[in-house]
DNA sequence: GATGAATGAGTCTTCATTCAT
DNA sequence: AATGAATGAAGACTCATTCAT
């Protein structure tokens, strides 16, 4: 086996467990059962069982955060709501693609490992910031109502966790995303009343 | 000391160290040395480790359960709005005033008792029926517009959860609840589009 | 309650759990529960675990040492066989009523304190001794055929042991004392076989 | 060390130990240090100080029974008494040459593990029943003399333990073996009368 | 005398990490 | 590169004993 494919392996092995019983109930015994390998041979892979709890989750929030475009406003030939239901849906699909993944940043409870803490902060802050970006220009354009911004950000963000973790936890994850997608972008434009 | 108070002398330390720490990376050593009691003294109040974190979180949400009032749609002279309203503010100020449990129910990460997993599970699932019910039942008045309640209830639950893991977590909390509360309940309402 | 009557009934609660469980599974708090009294209690009475576990088994190898008379040969109004006959008739019968005791010495397991290991021993030893004395005043008599006194001795107090064990150790012990007794002499003096 | 050897080691300290010291008041500590190993190393090899000594226990019982052959009393150029002998010899060089075994189950006290305490006990029921069978028979074919054959069989056992105990238990057993047993088949056979 | 809360040394057990082969 | 035996620090938990009330 070439090296990256025994990388790739356990890394997979680690995801898989750490998503079904959490970063302290999984043991190094646990993974290298699951990879098939030696313990010995862990360690040349990676230098501790936080490192690898590192990597994979410091590569999957860098996918997402390559999965999401900037929203061009100034191309009139490209409605920044489709841009914006685009960009959901490819973080939709991402997700639902990885539901370890999206299970272990999901429960993700601080107290692992301080830097990574710091990084997964740091994450949310970017995209609460995009959001809340997204919602200042929107008052600007006149599209969006005034509110307090931060506070709708911080909302949105919970309904997308809160309804990830629903839909894609299970181990048939839903798969009408473009439905699920559609109905929460409703929800946040138009809310609940019946105008 | 009278035996309630040092109880509660050990539940207010456990309390503070599983929100900085979490609960694996918290030891009784750590426990105890807050507390200042003896090893020994530790395990005259409280069987085990979980034990002290499954009381603190049943005790918990049992609480917040109990500040939750069916709302009452009958009696003409309420607005049912207002109740929502009120049901909200009281999770609110509840949570804004036990930050530390706040904080360890948001984080909350499955695998220290599937017991404990359970009633937490269950709890949430209450929620949701309880939010589903009611959007159904704006729906049948056509106070609200028709819409996968499921999926609302998720949303809504999210809303909440991400606002208040947000604002009530750190270490000086957010004292705007009512503005807070507002927000939220109008977002859920009419959304962010300008009408 | 006096007293007298108090140390009894904690002692009365250690001989029947030490016989239960044995002296290492048998807590403090096991003792005290039965007994029915406060912790400190118990240590107003006894000094340790060990302590107490002492006097109970000082005193019982005691009780035995006394019911044992010195076989008087020079009255010869006093069958010699019909003496042996009663000291162990009054031993056996001891066994039987302090069965929770004889169950404790003869499952003695040395390692609690070596002054007890060495009172045990020192007993034992007594006994083989006055039996061996027994069996070669007998030979020098013509009573008993010439032997290794010293093997026949050990042999002697195993069988007393054994049957012991077996019967005086159960719920309901045999009380068939005398029929057994005689079939142990009976054994002791004739053998099995048929001649 | 290959890893039967160092397992061989360890059960080695732990027997040594346990036949001084007693099961409860020998640690994993003692044993690893007289094994010279880590703590770790012990429970690579045993899941714990229970399974250690119920290893060491029922290996040894199982060689007793090994080294126990039916008596065979239809072919006529064998003497029953030579293979009662020849069985007796057998145990007895076993006991002799395994002495820490030997004190080990000889003041064995129940209380460890309830199915250690059940195979012990099935053990010795065994040779019981061993013991009596043969009286039976024997006093079938009128060698033996009419007796309580259950009470003899616990005569039998308790000599054979007693002495046992009083000879192979010591720094320096007996080795007079053959005399030994000479003489405890005698006094079974033919008692202590001199007739 | 009686109480029972408090103590802390001692015990078993786990597990991430190392390193000689 | 791979192995897996060995390590030992660190953890949870127990329990005989003490002592202030």
């Amino acid at each position: 086996m070439i090296k990256t494919e025994r990388k790739q392996s356990i890394l997979s092995s680690a995801e898989k467990l750490f998503a079904e019983k959490g970063f302290f109930s999984t043991s190094i015994a646990d993974i290298i059962q699951d990879a098939n390998i030696a313990r010995g041979t862990f360690y040349i892979y990676f230098d501790s069982k936080n490192a690898i709890f590192d990597e994979l989750i410091e590569d999957f929030i860098q996918s997402i955060d390559q999965s999401i475009y900037r929203i061009n406003i100034s191309d009139p030939s490209r409605d920044p709501f489709i841009q914006l239901k685009d960009n959901i849906l490819r973080v939709a699909n991402l997700l639902y693609n990885r539901s370890h993944l999206t299970k272990i940043i999901l429960t993700y409870a601080t107290g692992i490992n301080h830097d990574l803490d710091q990084k997964i902060n740091d994450f949310y802050k970017k995209i609460i910031n995009l959001i809340n970006s997204a919602i200042k220009l929107g008052i600007q354009m006149e599209i969006i109502r005034p509110c307090q911004s931060e506070i709708i950000a911080l909302c949105i963000l919970g309904c997308i966790k809160e309804v990830a973790h629903s839909l894609f936890t299970h181990e048939n994850p839903s798969d009408k995303l473009n439905e699920i997608v559609d109905e929460l972008i409703n929800f946040s434009l138009r809310g609940l009343l019946n105008t």
